[in-house]
DNA sequence: CAAAAACCTGACCATATGGTCAGGCTGTGC
DNA sequence: GCACAGCCTGACCATATGGTCAGGTTTTTG
């Protein structure tokens, strides 16, 4: 079952908040925030318009509650690596992470594509700040790979764009792959999808694809 | 400057069109559809807010026009490349002109980008089965290549899937990649993040990638 | 130069939508 | 069993916004 806030409790209030935020993410990536209509995520949620409000007191209120949830699940992943590990153990562990959220959070990756789009209004500073520093950490570790010969990609930076560009393009743009595809895609999809992303980033890095690399974890 | 319509004549009436038409690209790229205000196109382009329901007979229909604008631009790349043609040459031009694109209408490419990320309401039947068919052919042409033993990489769809997330995501997002590199991107910045995406692909194909390759036309 | 066509726009309107509020319900601790 | 806090909601409203329209001006055409 999909957990959106940490449920920490179950008194009626808590599994009502929860209701609407899974209604919230569904909407809001399917329409954008002026699209959305409050009505729409009553429905979704099957209560009245006023006790949605009654939980969150405006519309861009639970908009901003939803994005908090959301960019929570960009922490957590390859945070902690340094520059003594193997980059092509890291980087196929942070791909396969990578997609395992486009795969299982859509909506989620959808909402954020959104709000980058349309030029961040609502992300704060301080997520900003903590991105950028964020940012600037793996970019060294990044560099002192390339410093010590072990990729032959030059620039930290690109290499991250693309990845994060080719992981979230596949729940961003599920629509019009499985438009072309003729089929949508399944979780057998995503792990050759998965497959051979990390085997063309690697390669494309100068780096070794091991066998153990290419297997990941894939429970739902 | 910029050219959004075929600019066929200087009537008032057509400069006035081309006028709405690159302010209201500006606008929807910005907000979207539905955040989008007809009021901001119009002050946008300096008109009175009817004078741009004049020439487009509604918001929608505004939005219509741009979009089949739009659509035209994602034709006459890659279409005419066989089996025969160098692998290595045909990506590194489709590469390179992709990423032009998304150095020169970003904004083009982040409406297409709504437009799908929205489930694309307002994609005509016929722009899909056109795509559809250009897929179906392109990916034809890759197969050969890895038949051939040309190209490592193990699947078409996900080779093109990569590559338009990987162009796209520098007009997308380029809200995120300022900031986080700290300064907008450059046309110099553009050279190099072109040059190492046809790197990592190529080389993460299995290609060899031709100092010849890596220079193209990226006149203004 | 006249008539037709294209262009222009201030005043106005119908409607949708986010949000308020007053009053009622429910369940839990004491 | 009552007080109190949290929960609930139908009725209502202010406002923003897409769009209309009638009457005007300018440009083109024969």
């Amino acid at each position: 079952m999909k957990q959106i806030a940490n449920q920490k409790d179950d008194t009626i209030g808590a599994i009502n908040r929860h209701k609407i935020l899974v209604a919230a993410e569904q909407e809001f990536a399917l329409h954008g925030f002026a699209g959305t209509r409050v009505q729409h995520i009553a429905d979704r949620a099957e209560l009245p318009k006023t006790n949605v409000l009654y939980y969150f007191k405006s519309k861009e209120g639970l908009y901003l509650a939803l994005l908090e949830d959301i960019l929570s699940l960009w922490n957590g992943q390859f945070d902690e690596a340094t520059a003594d590990d193997d980059p092509a153990q890291v980087l196929a562990k942070y791909i396969s992470d990578k997609m395992e959220i486009s795969r299982t959070r859509p909506e989620a990756s959808k909402i954020f594509a959104l709000e980058i789009i349309n030029g961040a209004p609502n992300l704060s500073g301080f997520f900003k700040d903590q991105h950028a520093s964020w940012m600037k950490d793996r970019v060294s570790v990044i560099q002192q790979w390339i410093d010590a010969g072990k990729l032959t990609v030059k620039d930290p930076y690109y290499l991250l764009f693309n990845i994060w560009a080719t992981c979230q393009h596949y729940a961003d743009f599920s629509v019009q792959i499985t438009e072309l595809r003729g089929k949508p895609m399944e979780l057998a999809d995503y792990k050759d999808a998965t497959q051979n992303l990390v085997e063309l980033i690697l390669v494309g890095c100068g780096l070794k694809v091991s066998d153990e690399l290419t297997t990941h974890k894939t429970t739902s």
